[in-house]
DNA sequence: GTCTATACTTGGATAGAC
DNA sequence: GTCTATCCAAGTATAGAC
């Protein structure tokens, strides 16, 4: 049956948008299998019957958002732009992946990696994937330029992810969302004098 | 007794010492009394009679780590330095805080926080003090250069704490230890350039 | 202050009816 | 593919003996 099939794929669907939404909003900790049941309105054992097991599900949930994301970032970030332009797209993806809850829910599933082998070999892939991802766009950036001398791609992508957690961290913390709009508002001036400076003078002038 | 009470006092640092360790190494959602008991290998009861509930006895862990913490910090970082030092110093305690787990277990309670609002205000109120003490670092190291008018201390500190933060959800994940070496390597003569750059030119100059 | 025993709750997971 | 019912494991917390 066609039918049958096609609400299958649905409910898996409302499975996935539940256990994605309990997580961002209750935290790992809080995350049963009954409570995203009485989040999405269906029935517990569904969870069993479509993902086999809790964890299996939420880095079910956690992918199909990533990967989403990444098709996003691809996007916007496939173009060419000059520096300004190109931080002012970094900024609107950030603030994208802060509102869907898709930081904050990578956040958690770290941190809760740190007791359960088959999440973090799980997370570790994923991340491991952006490491490399973000790495090709620090290349792409410093091609030709005077600061390719001082970054190393790898590690400024390390930085950047580290970052990027360590905001989804704090955020719910104070639940300020002035802050991350503020590093990037008080970054902005130190990194285009960085810029000009170096392009004028280069790297290893002293 | 004064005897009774120094046993009670004994067992009251075994408990915290314990959870500490539980926290670290298993993570925060596997940290249950029952597991600190079975690490401490005392009774789990304990943990009720001396703290009331294991997130107060999780709160006391981290102060009591955090205090000791914050001491040595300022002991290190008290003394006047330049640049070149005080990066060399901030690394030391850094890599302390990795090795003794106390960035792990901090970066475990605040993603534990987002499910429960007595951690979360608990974790606020630390995390505010933290960012506190690392402005007036900022301010103090940045007193007179001329990258006072390119950072913002508070800003500046936010982002520290993130990156942080963030580096201590990626560290157990890949259980790399170069990770945060290799950052501190590699940032340097950025840092180094900066410096040097815009004491010979002005922050303002293009 | 510490131990044993236990009441109670929640959650993971499965069997079997529909 | 979904629902009801249920079993079992693990955890919190307390009472009461020592």
């Amino acid at each position: 049956m066609l039918k049958a099939s096609a609400q299958g794929t649905a409910t898996r669907e409302r499975i996935l948008e539940a256990a994605f939404e309990t997580v961002r909003r209750e935290g790992y900790a809080n995350t049963s299998a009954r409570a995203i049941a009485r989040r999405g309105s269906f029935n517990q054992a569904l969870i069993f019957y479509h993902f086999g097991e809790v964890n299996q599900l939420l880095l079910a949930a956690v992918d199909r958002v990533g990967e989403a994301r990444r098709k996003r970032y691809r996007e916007v970030l496939g173009s060419p732009a000059d520096p300004l332009e190109f931080a002012a797209r970094a900024r609107l993806l950030y603030d994208e992946d802060v509102d869907s809850g898709h930081s904050t829910v990578v956040a958690e599933l770290c941190a809760a990696s740190s007791g359960n082998p088959v999440l973090r070999e799980h997370m570790l892939a994923r991340m491991e994937s952006w490491l490399g991802f973000t790495a090709e766009l620090f290349k792409r950036f410093l091609g030709g330029s005077p600061l390719a001398a001082l970054i190393e791609p790898k590690a400024a992508a390390g930085a950047v992810l580290a970052l990027y957690l360590g905001m989804d961290l704090l955020i719910p913390l104070d639940g300020d969302p002035r802050r991350a709009p503020d590093l990037f508002h008080h970054a902005h001036p130190l990194a285009a004098t960085l810029v000009t400076l170096v392009a004028a003078r280069g790297p290893h002038s002293a």
